[in-house]
Order: C-alpha cells, then sequence, then structure tokens
DNA sequence: TTTATTTGGTTTATTTTATAAACTACTTTA
DNA sequence: TAAAGTAGTTTATAAAATAAACCAAATAAA
C-alpha cells in the first residue's frame, strides 16, 4: 500500500537542496541559500546530513579569498530521490 | 520557486491517513491502523492533529458495546490535500 | 466468580528533527 | 583601527514523530 518515505528527504529543506542538485549538478552553498530562503546554519546542518547519508559531495575550496563551498549530487543520492518520488506517489494518488 | 509545504500534510502517517480518507470518505481507526501499520497511539495522536486542523471530522459511537471511532474528509481537508500535491510538485520535478 | 485476556482506544514520555540564534574566522571598507 | 561584510559552523531551543505505558469496558478462561 504505502510506501516508507526516505526520511532523509522527507524534509523541505533537504528535498529543496536535492532537487536543485539533480538539476544543477553543482552548487555553491550561497546559490542553495537563496533558492531555498531558508538560513545559513539550517543549510549547513542540512548539507552535512545529506552528506553522511552518501547523497552528496561537498568541496572545500577558496575564491577570492573567501571560503567557497560547493555541492554536487551523488549516484546514490540520485537513486534515492528517484525511489522517494516513486514511493510519494502511492500517497498522492488517492483513487 | 519551491513553495511552502503545509507542516499538518508533510508528515508520512497523516499524509498516508488522508490520502485514504480521500478515496474512502469514511473510515474507521482499525481499518486506518491496519492500512498505515502505524501504532494505535501515533494513530490517535495524529487524528487529533488533523481534526484540529480542521481537516478531518471524528465521530465516536459504539458498535457492539465497543468505541467505535469513524473518521471523515472536511471540504478543508481536500483543499488542503490539494495545495499540498500540487505545492510538492515544485520539488519534485527538477529540470 | 474472579482472574486473565482482548478490544479500542488515550495519555504520557522519549527520541528525533527542524530551525534559529549565537558564534568563528577572515576580509574589506571607512 | 574599528566597524561592517562574507561565508559559513556550532550550539541551543522548540516542535514533531513515535512508542511505551496506561485505561475502561467487555469477553473468555480457570
Amino acid at each position: 500500500m504505502f510506501k516508507e518515505l526516505d526520511p532523509i528527504l522527507h524534509s523541505q529543506l533537504r528535498l529543496a537542496i536535492v532537487s536543485l542538485l539533480i538539476s544543477l549538478d553543482e552548487a555553491e552553498f550561497s546559490f542553495l541559500k537563496e533558492k531555498t530562503n531558508a538560513t545559513s546554519g539550517n543549510i549547513s546542518v542540512q548539507l552535512e546530513k545529506l552528506k553522511e547519508a552518501g547523497y552528496i559531495d561537498i568541496k572545500k575550496s577558496f575564491r577570492n579569498k573567501y571560503p567557497l563551498t560547493t555541492c554536487k549530487i551523488t549516484k546514490k543520492g540520485i537513486q534515492a530521490f528517484e525511489t522517494y518520488v516513486k514511493d510519494l506517489k502511492t500517497y498522492l494518488d488517492p483513487k
């Protein structure tokens, strides 16, 4: 009947981040912040969780002397997203 | 870009309950429990929240001397579900 | 018949989350 | 050189989800 929903993805902010990364392949911290309207702290925490889950890779570097955090979705992340969307549909189409 | 997701519906169990009620119009506590595989306590709490939100009506009666809790979706609940599904799609279709 | 078990839940407690507030480290500007 | 800005991280708090414990009445078993 209803499939279990991946708790990592069943979170508004993490889902938004993954959704962005799937279409963009790579994105910077500030870009994610702007697109999601979330606070830096919240994004920082959720990126860490996505990384722990193996759904994204995080690269830390510098640009013009400032720290730069770049995120990239992993194969596992793409797979998880696709599964999540499929599972979610068992809830959305009541007929 | 991303729409805010109704926190009442962005919950696996409450979404499952509402999804069931939309297709069935009316359902008993035990039926919801069986279909969702949730514990009684969890269902009890989530039904209360859905009721507080005005998304369902709860009718308490007796059948064969045993208590019987029956739930029915409200117009507001249907509307909220439809909005939720629409909003969710801003996350699910990254292109 | 009185003890145990089942039905149909509710209430309370615990764990987990999401989020915001506070902080860090460094850079640029006034 | 003091203040403000950039780019985040860490810590604290509030809210949620969930499970465990409980309750009242009915039925079954000893």
